[in-house]
RNA sequence: GGGCUUGUAGCUCAGUGGAACAAGAGCGUCUGUCUUCUAAACAGAAAGUCGCAGGUUCGAGUCCUGCCAAGCCCA
């Protein structure tokens, strides 16, 4: 018996009673943690509910304290339950049966459930993070994007989800024509020339850097190398040229601009795995031109009726999908635009065609090859236009992946774009009315800007009133940035520097690695303790640090739980096994001993670590609810936090009483166990030691 | 001009479906704790008219309305 099923049979109990006694139906029942847990284990304010449905039904008046009170008598007889107690106006506050609780919890194993893939059959979550623009290095905001959308997968997984991992890139536009602008205007280089400066480039300075800074370089240049100054036009017309030649493909400019964008797209995925972050699936952009999904969903969308011509007016020739939500006076604000009278496709246009791929409204699909193996057998497929042969597979094993079709797409894109995202999900809705806008999740955040203080470290003049704002905003196209392999670096640097001091003895690679663990520590927390709609306003000394609420915290507590079971003799870690398997069994004399060290202030506080332990999956669920990965952030804090208070305060290995260490050691050993989950979760591993 | 988001301690942020004597963390400041299972830790102190004003309620940081301020998007 766990907690959930455990608070399950008190719901079910609760809804009969009170079906029973008070001829209530109730839909749900909200459970509440007591504040402290001195106070109970699970608190239900159903009574104030009741009383109120009381009220509504027979116009009668009952104290919710009675109500209270009647139902804490059907309560107690729940299993697992030690005592329940009316407390307040009317809560009910349950109390469990502590040894029996921490002998069932620390002898479950969990059932591992390893599915085939091939015959898995619950519906695919889909989730789409990362998708950064091919043409230069990935800077925080982009890490921002990626961990959110890892871990968010992550959390469906622990949750029990099919997912199924999509990074779309846009190969064809107009970012990465401006790269091939500068490429081919600025450096006067041909394919050939590209390909022989990129194997010159030194390890550290890798072709997304160069991009990075031509990028920049290019924007200059249409502006006649004034930051400020006024575009110009003649310039601008070369990146037209570029762009339109590199839609059309078959030229040598196209050949050159996948050339930069695969590279980009190889450095970035590097980058990527240095996080610990994979993908299942990288559907481009040039496929999706060359496969015509934009004129098969121009078909479903005109046959259901989800967009019309505009014969008059201001959009007369457009093809607009009416958005009557919009009560604009405005008339062109009501409708949107889907068309343009010149027959060019809006990017929100093209946005529903392949959201209708991704939900498999689309009767066309991509095909695939592989792109990148990784050590473990994990493959990132690509798209391409043709069939592909089978031979590409392992041998005896040609099996083509299939992608898309899933039953929710999780969109993780920053909240600039919840206009834009909104319209999506109506136009899906309306081609497809029976997946409806629910299939469709938009999981915005907020950008990652500079503070002040960092646009100092970077070296960006800032103006008076630049200053007086509360953060400084970033721009790929002037360069203003941290890149994601420069603060990583820099956090792997900090890190050594601390495991060199503390162990020496252990090898250079082992500190190497050990300081790799702790700076994706470091960084994934950092970026997943925000909520999704909270700026971050990026502070070097702040992301770097390793102490207070930060990933390295929870390592360390990690590490500390683990180093205990490294010190405990095998006869004593065996006793503790031994004795809560019997007391899991029944054995009533060590049940009671265990209950006595559970008991009083000493005991409230062990059994309060055992408790938050235990909510691991309560926090993962709400995480998946809210689509609100920083919840599961705050568990893992407050977990480290509530075993580095345990641990202070206990010693185990040197406790003399046998029962009070096994229990101590169970204790230990759920908390380590629920601890190392949570932070897998999250993408951060507990190294051996720190 | 319209839309979305935000406003909580000196700073950075949590605060679920409204509740129990009591609005919580981290950083920073101040004071203690390493011969111990790792001090990347622990304990304690100081620090808050929850942007402002109304409203609903037995009860509002939380819900409603208006205003102010900031950020983003659209025109």
């Amino acid at each position: 018996m766990n907690l959930l099923e455990l608070q399950t049979n008190l719901r079910e109990s609760i809804v009969k009673a009170a079906q029973d006694s008070f001829a209530v139906t109730l839909e749900q029942v909200s459970a509440e943690v007591p504040p402290r847990t001195e106070l109970g284990d699970i608190a239900f304010p159903v009574a104030f509910e009741l009383a109120k449905r009381i009220k509504q039904a027979t116009g009668e008046k009952r104290a919710p304290r009675a109500i209270a009170e009647q139902l804490a008598d059907v309560l107690q007889k729940t299993e697992g339950v030690a005592r329940v107690e009316v407390a307040g106006a009317g809560y009910l506050n349950v109390f469990f049966d502590r040894a029996r609780f921490l002998s069932n919890f620390s002898t479950q194993d969990k059932v591992s459930t390893e599915i085939d893939s091939v015959t898995d059959t619950r519906p695919k979550r889909m989730v789409e993070h990362t998708s950064i623009n091919p043409n230069k290095a990935a800077h925080i905001g982009h890490v921002r994007n990626a961990v959110l959308g890892d871990t968010f997968v992550r959390i469906l997984q622990a949750a029990g989800e099919r997912v199924e991992v999509q990074n779309y890139i846009d190969n064809t536009g107009v970012q990465v024509a401006d790269v091939v602008v500068g490429f081919i205007q600025l450096e006067q280089m041909a394919l050939e020339d590209i390909k022989a400066l990129d194997r010159s480039l030194p390890a550290d300075h890798l072709f997304d850097y160069y991009c990075w800074d031509l990028y920049t370089r290019v924007g200059l240049f249409y502006r006649d190398d004034d930051p400020n100054g006024e575009t110009n036009v003649e310039r601008l017309k070369l990146r037209a040229q570029t762009l339109h030649l590199i839609e059309e493909g078959d030229n040598p400019t196209a050949e050159l601009a996948d050339y930069v964008a695969t590279r980009n797209v190889q450095c970035i995925l590097d980058t990527m795995e240095r996080l610990g972050i994979r993908y299942d699936v990288l559907p481009r952009e040039s496929e999706i031109l060359r496969l015509k999904f934009w004129d098969h969903a121009f078909e479903r969308m005109k046959e259901t009726g989800a967009i019309h011509c505009q014969t008059e007016g201001r959009n007369a020739g457009c093809w607009v999908m009416p958005f009557e939500s919009h009560t604009g006076t405005d008339e062109h604000e009501a409708d949107k635009i889907i068309v343009r009278s010149n027959g060019t496709v809006t990017y929100t246009g093209k946005d529903i065609a392949y959201q209708l791929w991704k939900l498999g409204q689309l009767d066309l699909d991509f095909y695939y090859k592989p792109f990148r193996s990784y050590p473990d057998g994990h493959i990132t497929w690509i798209t391409t236009a043709e069939a592909q042969p089978v031979e590409s597979c392992e041998p005896g094993e040609n099996v083509l992946p299939s992608f898309g079709a899933g039953a929710t797409v999780y969109n993780v894109i920053d909240s600039r774009q919840s206009y834009t995202q909104d319209i999506v999900r109506r136009g899906v809705a309306a081609v497809a009315p029976h997946i409806g806008e629910q299939a469709s999740v938009h999981l915005s955040y907020e950008m990652v800007a500079l503070s002040i203080a960092a646009s100092d470290e970077l070296g960006i003049k800032l103006s008076d009133e630049d200053r007086a704002r509360p953060f400084v905003e970033m721009s790929g196209r002037k360069g203003l940035g941290v890149k994601a392999d420069d603060l990583i670096n820099r956090l792997e640097a900090d890190a050594l520097r601390e495991v060199e001091t503390r162990h020496p003895e252990i090898s250079d690679e082992e500190r190497r690695a050990t300081a790799h663990i702790i700076a994706v520590g470091a960084l994934r927390y950092f970026l997943l303790k925000f909520t999704r709609n909270s700026v971050i306003a990026f502070d070097f000394k702040e992301a770097l640090s390793f102490e207070g609420e930060t990933g390295p915290y929870c390592q360390y507590s990690a590490v500390r739980a683990n180093s205990i079971f490294r010190k405990l003799d095998e006869a004593a870690q065996a006793d503790a096994v031994e004795k809560i398997g019997l007391a899991a069994r029944g054995d009533a004399s060590i049940m009671e001993e265990m209950a006595r060290v559970l008991e009083g202030e000493s005991g409230d506080e062990i059994w309060s670590l055992v408790t938050l332990a235990a909510r691991l999956d309560e926090a993962v669920a709400q995480a998946v609810a809210a689509a609100e990965p920083a919840l599961v952030a705050k568990y893992t804090f407050n977990l480290a936090r509530a075993f580095n208070l345990f641990y202070h305060r206990h010693r185990i290995i040197a406790e003399e009483n046998e029962t009070r260490r096994a229990v101590l050691v169970t204790v230990a050993d759920i908390t380590r166990r629920q601890l190392t989950s949570a932070l897998a979760t999250l993408g951060i591993s507990v190294p051996e030691r720190m």
